[in-house]
DNA sequence: TATTATACTGTACATATATTCAGTATTTTT
DNA sequence: AAAAATACTGAATATATGTACAGTATAATA
C-alpha cells in the first residue's frame, strides 16, 4: 500500500462517514459537496488515485460503485458466517462461500464454535435436523461416536451420526430410514471430519 | 415493525448478502437478476412495502440508496428467559419459572420474540423439536393456520400446529403420529394463545 | 530539464437508475 | 362481496451519475 496525500485522506474519511450516516457510498457530486470542491472530475481524480493505491475499488459504471478495502477484519465482534452445504466441495471460509454472518456471543452454544452450516435435505430428520437448519458447527477432529459430525469423503460433505467400527471401518448414519448407512473403509477412501454439531439455530 | 413476508423476506437477505459482497446496495435491476424478476417495478414495490413496514429506508430520487434499518448494531444485545414448559400452569415470566437466561442479539431471528421456552415431550418431532430444545417464542395472539403455537387450554400448555377449522373449532396438531389432533370447541373450553415459535435452539 | 503526480475548474454526454403508468392475477382483510 | 395487499410483467421517461475531454497550476521525481 502505496503513501496516501493529505487530500486524498480526506476524501477516503469523507467516504467512510458518508456511508456510516447513509448506509451508501456517495457520487462524484456528493464528495465535491462535502469537501467544497467545484468539478465532479476533482472527486473523480482522487476516486481514481486512491483505487491505484489500493485503499478502495470502484465498480465500473455503477453508481455509487466505491468500496472501502478493509485491510483489518472486524474480528473484536463475535461474527459467525454462514456457510451453505454445497454436495461437492469442502465448506471452507472463503468469501464466495459465505452467505451472510450472524452476531452472537462466544459461549452461546455449551461449547465454542466456528461458523454455522447451512443443511440441505433430510437425511438427519428424526434428530431434530431439518431442511436450512444452522448447525453450529465447532472445527475438530476428535469426535466420539455418537457425535454429529460434518464429514467429508472425496468431494463430498455430509452430516451425519460419527460411529467408529473398528480401527479401519467408519460408519456414518443418517437419522432418517429413508436413508442408509455411509461405510467407510478408511484404507481405501479418505475420510475428513471437518467438525461435529455443537448446536443448531432455526429461523421460521 | 409488521409482519414480513416470505418474498420480502427473500429480497431483504438479497439486499444485505449484496452489501455484504460489493460494499455497496443493489440497484432494482441488481435485485432482479439475483431473484429472477422480470420487471424493475416488481423490485419496487417489495422494496416500497419493506420501507413502509420498516426495514429499510429508502433516499428518494438517489441512485442504490437504500439502507437497511437495524443492520446489526453489535451491540444490541439482550437478555431472555429460558422458560420451562410445564405441564400444568401458564409459562409466566415469574421470577421462579425462569431457569437461566441467554444473552443474544435482538434481531436474531426473523421477528422479534420474547423468551426461550423448553421443550418437553417429542409431540413435535417431525417438525424437528426435539425434548430440551428451545423456542424462541414471540408473545401475540396473531397467529396462522400451520402456524407453531404455543397454547394453553385450561391449565395444560402445548406446543402445537395451529389450524382454525371454523370460527367455533380450532385444532391443536401435532407433528407426530403417536400423537392425536387436540380439537378445540371454543364454546365450551378456553383456548388462550400464549404465542407463535419464530425460531429454534439446540444446545448439544 | 522533462516528466509525472497532485490538485483543481468547467463543460458535455452516454447510460445507469429511480420511478411512474398500465395491466393481470392471487391472496388476505374488511 | 368489496377493498386492500401481495406479486408480478412490460414499457416509458426524467434525471442521477460516471466519465471523458479541455484547460490551469504547483510540487515532486527522474
Amino acid at each position: 500500500m502505496k503513501e496516501i496525500t493529505s487530500q486524498q485522506q480526506r476524501v477516503l474519511d469523507c467516504i467512510q462517514i458518508y456511508i456510516k450516516k447513509t448506509g451508501f457510498p456517495p457520487t462524484r457530486a456528493d464528495i465535491c459537496r462535502e469537501l467544497g470542491f467545484k468539478s465532479p472530475n476533482s472527486a473523480e481524480t482522487h476516486l481514481r488515485a486512491l483505487e491505484k493505491k489500493g485503499f478502495i475499488s470502484i465498480e465500473s459504471g455503477a453508481s455509487r460503485g466505491i468500496s472501502v478495502i478493509n485491510g483489518e477484519s472486524p474480528n473484536d465482534s463475535n461474527e459467525y458466517p454462514i456457510i451453505g452445504l454445497v454436495a461437492a466441495g469442502s465448506p471452507t471460509l472463503a468469501q464466495e462461500n459465505i452467505e451472510k454472518t450472524i452476531s452472537c456471543p462466544e459461549s452461546f452454544f455449551n461449547s465454542n464454535f466456528d461458523y454455522f452450516l447451512k443443511v440441505k435435505g433430510l437425511s438427519m430428520k428424526d434428530a431434530g435436523i431439518m431442511e436450512d437448519d444452522l448447525i453450529a458447527v465447532k472445527r475438530t477432529t476428535d469426535v466420539r461416536n455418537g457425535d454429529i459430525v460434518i464429514a467429508r469423503i472425496d468431494d463430498e460433505v455430509t452430516v451425519k451420526y460419527f460411529n467408529r467400527k473398528s480401527s479401519k471401518v467408519v460408519e456414518l448414519e443418517p437419522a432418517n430410514e429413508d436413508f442408509e448407512n455411509i461405510v467407510v473403509d478408511l484404507e481405501h477412501e479418505q475420510l475428513h471430519i471437518e467438525g461435529k454439531s455443537v448446536g443448531l439455530l432455526r429461523k421460521n
